[in-house]
DNA sequence: GTAATGTGCAACCTGTCGGTTGCGTCTAGT
DNA sequence: ACTAGACGCAACCGACAGGTTGCACATTAC
């Protein structure tokens, strides 16, 4: 798995910046600012979390004016998804070939 | 979202707790000892990582005389999936949304 | 021009996480 | 019975992540 695919997990496992990310997919666009008034967190926090959402290719910024809007790109939710679906299917075919293999012994 | 699918997430952030994850999905079953074999950490840190998969739901142990076999169960997976799929999805309409609001405006 | 608003940066604190070591226990082999 | 292998538990440690505070800088409003 690409090293980028452990940074999505690694951004997705905190719990605020996963509501930032809801957030983010209902609104089109806000800034650090706004998402810290629905978080039980500083404006500073939240903006550390964006930054580690744009490491992760999550979340782009774009500057206007004196502030600076942030925008969800979801695009790598989908490697990440890809890597949990292989591993669940990898896993899904072994255990089929297993139940397939009792039954055999048992007729 | 349920705090279920958080902790899975949470386990999903450690590379070294993937890699348990992709080797137990090619084997069916593994020891904490044979997997801390291919790993560049102790027995130990396997067991921990393992006990943070358990908690997760993301495998079962399952104790044979004095070895404790360990084996996925990818089924927390899909909530997770889920999430990613919604956010996604949100975001996307969004857009769609927006691009349709634009082509109206220009033309 | 000046005050207010919105940011960014840096230092700092604290808890938790990943990891190790040490030890006691249980099971399997001989 | 005794030794070796596999575990689990607990204490300990270093590093980093999440969070805050303080401050300087840019942009808008009056």
């Amino acid at each position: 798995m690409t090293d980028r695919t452990g940074r999505v997990f690694d951004a997705l496992a905190d719990p605020n910046r996963r509501y930032v990310l809801e957030a983010l997919a209902s609104r089109e666009t806000a800034t650090a600012t706004e998402l810290a008034a629905e978080l039980p967190v500083t404006r500073q926090a939240v903006a550390k979390h964006l930054a580690a959402l744009n490491e992760a290719g999550l979340v782009e910024s774009q500057r206007r004016g004196r502030e600076t809007l942030y925008q969800l790109t979801p695009a790598p939710l989908g490697a990440a998804m890809d890597w949990m679906a292989s591993v669940g299917a990898e896993w899904d075919a072994r255990l089929a070939a297993l139940r397939k293999h009792l039954r055999n012994r048992r007729s």
